[in-house]
DNA sequence: GTGGTCTAGACCACA
DNA sequence: GTGGTCTAGACCACT
């Protein structure tokens, strides 16, 4: 028996600050939310957005330019600059096998805790939930036909948030508070960065709330989860596609 | 709305190696792998399991100990023991009706995160991951059949660690790690008050792990997950009705 | 009546090297060695000067922090700070007219020991004592007159700091180590709230120090006994007129 | 200023358990207070005495068999034994010399703390503390008497509690906790290994007990004080004339 | 150039 | 052979 606790402790490593930093300006970089050209925002700013001293900053702007990601430029006018990334045909790919193993894994989360979120919310939606969803369902009609119509980046981004409000809305109409922040978490870490990496619309994201919504509203729960999975499998295939090309 | 991106950058923690290290003994015992009773490794090998210095454990162990989880006993034949949870049956009782809501809550979040977890490990499951999972079914029938025939608390600790390291065996043959995190913190929430009140076991609870199983191996990813369903549902059914006497 | 010889051997306890840090360091800002708003050492530097690592350096740190003692600052610039204790002056007259008792135990025992000390200094006194008493007396002039003219808060706390060190030099002039022990506990007692409360000076003091070091120096122990006495009366007067205003 | 402040913290040291038990029964057998041939406490006593494991008093004992202090036996009958020292002239002479200044100090002390007590007692005695010092003066004469007549060493015993006891009362006639504490300390630390040493009587102490006794009775504190000076500097004369044999 | 934390190794007291 | 304590030295984050 005493294998069983074999895997129970395993080895802890406590990472400086200045790595945590680096991870997290890498990842915003590489997920193009900060695009070549764009300044970042300065040393002071980013050491009390991240809650560091400006020697951690530092060092992680250090690594970031010897990588080539940022340039850092001295004086009056001076600051960060993302620049744009020299690509690197292996690189590449390790990257995208690195990240098909933790898009496969975050999605398989989504669709666990969404669906059996959407399945209870079935269940157990009241009438202010209900209201509150198709409020969201409209905006993101106007949003969506202004977006397409106008090319309008802000209504790009006006969509993509209250999309996610509509998905953060279900969970709560399901009325349990662990699973709503499974949802949120499954959503933060991941949807944001996508939505960001690809900055454009699923022009028919719209069908699938409306059919999730009517599901829910009647009160039946297994089409209701049925329906969000197919529209999350949906925005998964859009993404692998991309990632294909 | 367009604050919705300012998350890309978030604050940065360092966290203490020994608040880790306390993080992962303090799961390791709500999770059941070391049950009230049991010693703990040494300072010396838990210092090596977990890749940290002597202090740092001891750092550890002193806020563990603070809490009460486990006792410490100097010299030959000394070390770290599990210690049994106080608590007051009446008490629990109590707490527990007026915690009703959290129980549906946290039996709902189970059956979501587990049947979701045995799906994909009914999918994904690798011959290692059967034969684990095989040899710990074997060890809880042993240890069940043991502790009816000589009601022995031992055995019927042994049942409870090993059905635990079963349900985290299939989260981990799942291959998903957020899901696996999802479980394991699902269970630990449950797990020392349920296991602590009832201190015994579910007979039947080894026919369900028997059935799960041969799902698994033999790839049924809705047979798997309708009978982990089941199986926790049967779970809730006792709990529930206890509440009920 | 015959246990009277089994006190022979008693219990012996082995002390942790940090308490006798935490000893040693309460002691000399209690006895005004270091005042309220000076510096510490550096963590390495008190590490060196009593011999242990840092590790037991902050061991003990952590204790005076926690007491209120000092304060902690990290950085470029940072250190340990003496912090001014924190009392209410009128509390304190309540408090010091309830302890009226303990006011006058103080006194008597001040009175008891420093005399006896002084008596024996100036039997034993050498040139290197008288040297280091000359050079601390000069010392409170200087800070003295400085203090009354600039009304300099930091001069009266160095004359306060001077004062303190010239009565224990004259106690260790004496050679003997219980009376310096037993010198430097009556001040201590009396230090921190007394030179706290007033935080004043009294103008006449180096009249009597003056007068007591030339005894001292002449070898009449009667006389610098007896001017030691006199000295310790006149500040008990001090503070009982404030005391019933 | 700053070398005020270099006296103020010194080098610490901790001492191992071991060599505080060697240290106190160094002492004990030095003083005679276990002599040549008598047996020890048993290891498991000593260990409880002394409140320390019985390694520890194992290893404190190695050091003294080493020494030739002691002797071990071993098995049924066994234990310590105390052994005959063998004497060094010079290393006798260079214990008198490190004693002379101990004894020197220790009696200095003494005077300072207790002619400082006897002259509080005689202006502050009550009718309470005379009836007991006047009880105690009775009881010494008995003992006294019965111990020169019979060579009684229970009486010679008892005498010396009841001198102690009587010393004792008059600080307390003093009413100043902190200086009886330091009557008691001096007393402890010198004149029951002193007494030991000698294991006789000065006959005329109580000539001098019933001369301060009078004194204080009188309320007159310098001529208590006077003859209290006088009666420990009797016994220091005791003392140093037999070093010096 | 300060305090904050950790490491590796030693010695100790304990049972 | 266990936990309890200390040391020496390193690296880190802060200011």
């Amino acid at each position: 028996m005493s294998d069983v606790h074999a895997s129970a402790l395993s080895p802890v490593r406590q990472i400086p600050a200045h790595e945590l930093v680096v991870d997290q300006m890498r990842l915003a970089l590489e997920l193009g939310q900060f695009r070549p050209g764009d300044r970042l925002p300065t040393e002071r700013e980013l050491a009390e957005i991240l809650d560091v001293s400006r020697t951690t900053v530092r060092a992680a702007v250090a690594v970031l330019e010897r990588e080539g990601l940022i340039a850092v430029r001295r004086g009056r006018g001076g600051g960060f600059t993302v620049q744009a990334p020299v690509y690197d045909a292996a690189e590449m790919r390790r990257e995208f096998r690195r990240n098909k193993r933790a898009i496969r894994d975050a999605f398989d989360y989504r669709i666990i805790v969404e669906t059996g979120a959407t399945r209870l919310a079935a269940g157990r939606r009241r009438a202010a939930d209900l209201n509150e969803l198709h409020k969201l369902l409209r905006g993101m009609d106007t949003a969506l036909h202004t977006a397409l119509a106008e090319q309008s980046a802000q209504h790009t981004n006006d969509f993509q948030t209250l999309d996610s409000a509509f998905h953060l809305g279900i969970a709560q109409a399901a009325q349990n508070d662990r699973l709503l922040d499974a949802v949120a978490d499954a959503r933060r870490r991941m949807w944001l960065p996508v939505g960001a990496i690809f900055g454009r619309l699923e022009p028919n994201a719209n069908d699938y709330h409306e059919a999730i919504l009517e599901a829910i509203e009647n009160r039946e729960p297994e089409l209701a989860a049925a329906r969000m999975e197919e529209h999350i499998n949906d925005t998964r295939q859009t993404i692998e596609a991309w990632l294909k090309r």
